[in-house]
DNA sequence: CCGGTGATGCGAACACTGTACGCAGACGCG
DNA sequence: CGCGTCTGCGTACAGTGTTCGCATCACCGG
C-alpha cells in the first residue's frame, strides 16, 4: 500500500499524538477560527495526523469538548482574603475567560458546567471555602455560588455571542453598528423606551453593575440564619 | 423524468409551505426529538416536502433558528402591577419556557438573544415599562434587566443541559445519579466541602433562592439616583 | 382563450461531517 | 528471535447544509 520510500519518517518526529496535546490544539483553532472550524479532520490536519487517529486519546467529539472545557476552566482564578472581593474577582476572571474564548458559550447548553470536571470541581471547592469562611451556611454558600456564576455566565454568553457575530461578519463595530442600524431602528418602531434606550449612546457597563447587584443581593443574607 | 402518474395529486392538498408552518413544525421536532435531530431534510419529511423546499421561504438554517428563538419568547408573559412581583413573574416564565423547549439552551451562544425578534423586543418594552413605572431611570431598567435575564438565562441553561443529558440517557434520574455516584465520588475526593455537599441530600432550590437574592440587590438601588 | 411571467417544489450534486473497521508498522518483553 | 499490544491511518458509510437548473403551477394582461 504505501511505498517503502514514504515509510517511517516519522520516528522520534513531534510528540507523536497525546490527549493533553490534542486538546491544547483544539483549545488554540477554536480560538483562532471559531467553534465552526473544530473538526476532527481540520484538528487532525493542525497535528499532522489523520482524524481517525485521534480517536486513539479521546473517544469522541462529545468527550472532547468536556476535556477542551475543563481545560479552559483552569484560568479562572479564586483569590481568598475577604469575601467580597474574592467573589467579584473570581466573577471578573470567569467573564474574561468567557471573553478569551468565546466558542465555550455554545458549548454551555450542551454540557451545562461539567460538573464533574477537576478544574471546576477545584474552583467550586475554593469558592465554597470564602463563603463558608465569611459566614454562610454550606447549602447557602452553595446557591450563592450558583446565583453568582449563573449571572456572569448568562451575561458573558450574550457579550460572546456578539463579539463572536462580529468577529464574523469581519467589519469593524462601528461599521457593523452602522449597518445594522436600519434593522435596530425598524425593530424599535412602536416601542417608545427601547426607542429611547437606541439614540441614548451613553456607555452602560451592565457586567459591573448587575454583578454589585447580586452581591449586595447576597450580602444582604449575612445576618440571617 | 416524474411519472405522469405521481402528478399533481398536490393541489389544495395540505397548506402547501409557509414560513410559518415551517416555523412551527420545527419547535415541534426540536421538542420531540431535540437539537440533533434538526436537519433540513428530516424536517422537510415531517412536513412531507422535500429538503430544499424549505429554503424557498427560510435563508438558511442560522435564519430558520433565529426565528424558531423568537417564537418561543413569544410565550414569556410579562404581567403589569408591583414592580417586584411582575419581574419575579417574568424571570419564572422565561425559566419555565427554557425548560419547556431545553434546546434553546445550546443556541444561546450563537444568537444570544436574538435582540431585533419582534416578540423579544415586546417582552423587553414591557419590562423596561414596569421597572420605569417603579422609580429606576431608563438606563438603570435596562441593566437591571440584563442583570436578572441573565441570571436566569444562565442558571435555567444550566438546568435544561441537564434535563437533556437526562433524558438521552433513557434511564430514570435516580437511575442515572446512582450511575453517575461512583464517578461524581472520585471527582469530589480531595475536596471536602464538596464532599459533604454531595452527601447532603436535602433539596435545594437554586432558582428561587437565586432570584430572591438578584431582586434584593436590585431593590435596595431604589432610593438612590 | 392564449401566452407569458413569477413563484414554488424538487432531484441531483458537491463538499463536508463524525465515526467504525481492519490493516500495518513499531515497541517492549519473554 | 517471536509475540502481543499499542498507535496511526486509509477506506467507507451515512448523514449534513446548500446550490443549481428544471418542471410545474397560479395568475394576469391582451
Amino acid at each position: 500500500m504505501t511505498s517503502v520510500w514514504t515509510r517511517q519518517p516519522r520516528k522520534g518526529k513531534e510528540p507523536q499524538l497525546s490527549r493533553e496535546q490534542i486538546v491544547a490544539e483544539a483549545i488554540r483553532l477554536l480560538d483562532e477560527d471559531g467553534i465552526d472550524s473544530l473538526s476532527m479532520r481540520n484538528l487532525g490536519t493542525r497535528l499532522n495526523a489523520a482524524a481517525t487517529s485521534l480517536y486513539r486519546h479521546v473517544a469522541n467529539k462529545d468527550e472532547l469538548i468536556e476535556l477542551v472545557a475543563d481545560e479552559i476552566y483552569a484560568e479562572i482564578r479564586v483569590p481568598g482574603g475577604e469575601w467580597r472581593e474574592s467573589v467579584a474577582e473570581t466573577a471578573r476572571s470567569v467573564r474574561e475567560m468567557i471573553l478569551r474564548h468565546p466558542w465555550i458559550a455554545s458549548m454551555f447548553g450542551q454540557i451545562g458546567l461539567s460538573y464533574l470536571g477537576p478544574n471546576f470541581t477545584e474552583m467550586t471547592e475554593r469558592m465554597l471555602g470564602v463563603l463558608e469562611d465569611a459566614g454562610f451556611s454550606l447549602t447557602e454558600a452553595d446557591m450563592a455560588i450558583s446565583t453568582v456564576i449563573g449571572f456572569v455566565i448568562g451575561i458573558a454568553s450574550s457579550e460572546a455571542a456578539w463579539n463572536t457575530a462580529l468577529a464574523r461578519s469581519g467589519k469593524t463595530e462601528e461599521q457593523w453598528l452602522a449597518e445594522l442600524h436600519p434593522a435596530a431602528a425598524q425593530a424599535v418602531s412602536g416601542h417608545p423606551r427601547l426607542q429611547r434606550l437606541l439614540e441614548n449612546t451613553e456607555p452602560r457597563d451592565k457586567f459591573t453593575y448587575g454583578l454589585e447587584r447580586v452581591l449586595d443581593g447576597v450580602e444582604a443574607r449575612l445576618g440571617q440564619p
